[in-house]
DNA sequence: TTGTAAGCGTTATCAG
DNA sequence: CTGATAACGCTTACAA
């Protein structure tokens, strides 16, 4: 069962090596004798060919690879996304080609350069920060690139990102609802579109409704617990009076706010009110379960890998921009200012229905 | 800054398109003369060479990607294991080209054949079921292919996976020290080794201590948190004396189940102690936090690549196999059995140190 | 409908 | 040390 090429097939069948092409090529086979395409398929089956995709990649200048450059992979829902990306591309027959940048321009650089001397037939990207336009750029004009989840407004380019605007307004909406004048927000790094936007659009909505944002312009170096903590922390050390409500920009700093406000013997939602954002997996088991905002991100995926095909197939075609709306999810973190703190046992099971909800279909992770 | 080629860059330094090649190869540059090799990389620079992968690999019959195939993007430990991956194999130049199965044995061939029709240079699978056996063979045939997580035995293909039989020991042995004489298990599919083993190890301990499990035979068709509710749903109803302990085989599935005894009214771990497998984020906030085994995901990843490599440079070198033995991470959601039913307000911030164990290196995902 | 021939961009192997 | 030549496996005008 070693390597079996066209050349052999086509000598098994008695036929031009290019004839054997036609045969085993969808669009070409209607130019093939119903006989001989035959001899070709049965004496591919008996060989056991398989094409060799780099030969035809060269030949026609057409990978079947679409590179993507996330992250992390551990990062908050890529692997939604990725998911997402990937069960859609497969119903092309593309596959994709998965680069981590960490967080690293220079990285970012590399994987560009890397993926594009594969020649890949795309890239989409999840992972650009505000100071990458021009390596993106530059790219760009070598192979059609797509933005997802974090823009690039600059740069024109295609683009599906969630509607992270509309997510801040519906946080400071929701604490308004309850009745929060004081609140205060701990923002994600804001070098990155989605945590500027996020903050925007709560400070665009607190501004309308007259209500005020406390003074704290710390950001989080990365949206991870510990700079949850710290964020926290120096809210707290900040002295004066503390707000009653916070918007944290993802869930993991919002669940590390909460350990410190526990510690400092504050309740939640009595004293504070926290809400998060992306609806992680477990934020509807924690005590108090999290109030947070749920991201369609498998949807994301899927149509930044459909918009990616349409680039393929016309590169011309004029960089389409899809905005997905999140959706709040209300649970124990999040109430009345100044109710009492109430004691919670333990998070208990979550109501049935409605306990998480926006995620990818049927098929969750299962375990190993 | 269109495609530039190798002819292009030798024209421009004056010399022959193979001087262009040699001065280009780290290998083969000191067969070539200072002056042309400074012409070469001049030219190379000012035109924006990029070498073409695809023509490269094609004439040298290797790609320099390597095929991983996963069940899924959000499947447990996944992520880790394709940073761990990634990671080690960029090291060596080479990039993962990613595949997903879904649990499905027709979408593993298909992926299989997928990326070897790709030409990689090997297969790393994390998604293999024990039916598995002559498909992946028959990759192994063509491709070095190296199996993490789980094992295929009778394959004697070269492995690196979690000790799965000892974090059943140590499992059994935590419960057995508590006190706990009777107890069940939470089983994950058993058509994958890492459960079977898992069961194995814990049975093994129980026996040899003369404690009684109880007989219960369900298993979950998948580690996600339904099947947890469903397997102790079964539990309970199936009367009779209920089990001390539950030994999950994993985190989600322990969860689950802790839903569903709250929701009847036991408390953990007062009436019943609960043991994980995985340490997966956040269960140290759960309320009670988990005890769990956590895995050195990250860092089996790695090993994975560096076998991968090395099977690469030496096909011919007998198949190692790895084995990483997890570690127990004592929390709230076991105790003594029968100890009085404690009264939890918060899961609180976990202690500062040990926390979470076992993880990976810095750099914890941070978000978007 | 089928055969011919050229070439995608590299690198390996030979002479010189 | 450098140049010539062939070949990796496939597709695709063009001719027959």
């Amino acid at each position: 069962m070693e390597k079996v090429t066209l050349l052999e097939v086509a000598r098994r069948a008695g036929v031009h090596p290019s004839s054997a092409s036609r045969a085993l090529s969808a669009d070409y086979a209607k130019y093939v004798g119903e006989a001989t395409r035959r001899k070709v398929l049965r004496a591919a089956e008996e060989l056991g060919y398989r094409p060799n995709a780099l030969a035809k990649g060269l030949r026609t200048g057409r990978s079947g690879v679409v590179g993507v450059v996330v992250v992390d992979f551990e990062h908050p829902f890529t692997s939604a996304i990725l998911r997402g990306i990937e069960t859609s591309l497969e119903a092309d027959g593309l596959l994709p080609l998965v680069a981590q940048t960490h967080e690293s321009s220079e990285r970012l650089g590399r994987a560009l350069e890397h993926l594009i001397g594969r020649s890949v037939d795309a890239v989409i990207t999840t992972a650009v920060h505000s100071r990458d336009a021009a390596v993106v750029e530059s790219a760009a004009r070598r192979v059609p690139v797509v933005l997802a989840v974090r823009t690039l407004s600059e740069t024109g380019l295609p683009t599906v990102a969630h509607d992270d605007f509309a997510g801040g307004v519906l946080a400071a909406r929701h604490l308004l609802g309850l009745g929060h004048r004081r609140v205060a927000q701990l923002c994600g790094p804001l070098d990155v579109s989605s945590f500027v936007q996020r903050r925007r659009g709560f400070r665009h909505e607190l501004a309308a409704a007259g209500a005020s944002e406390v003074d704290f312009e710390m950001e989080a170096t990365s949206g991870v617990l510990e700079e949850g903590r710290r964020l926290a922390g120096a809210l707290l050390e900040r002295g004066g009076e503390l707000p009653s409500a916070l918007f944290a920009h993802n869930d993991l700093l919002a669940v590390g706010a909460m350990d410190v406000l526990a510690a400092a013997g504050l309740s939640c939602p009595g004293d504070v009110s926290i809400i998060g954002y992306d609806d992680m997996l477990l934020a509807d088991h924690l005590s108090p379960a999290l109030t947070t905002l749920s991201l369609p991100s498998y949807h994301l995926g899927q149509l930044a890998a459909r918009l990616t095909v349409s680039m393929i197939e016309d590169p011309d075609s004029p960089p389409a921009t899809v905005s997905l709306p999140p959706t709040l999810v209300v649970r124990g973190s999040t109430a009345e200012p100044g109710s009492a703190a109430t004691v919670v046992t333990r998070a208990g099971p979550p109501p049935v229905a409605a306990s998480r909800s926006g995620r990818a279909p049927a098929g969750r992770p299962s375990s190993t």
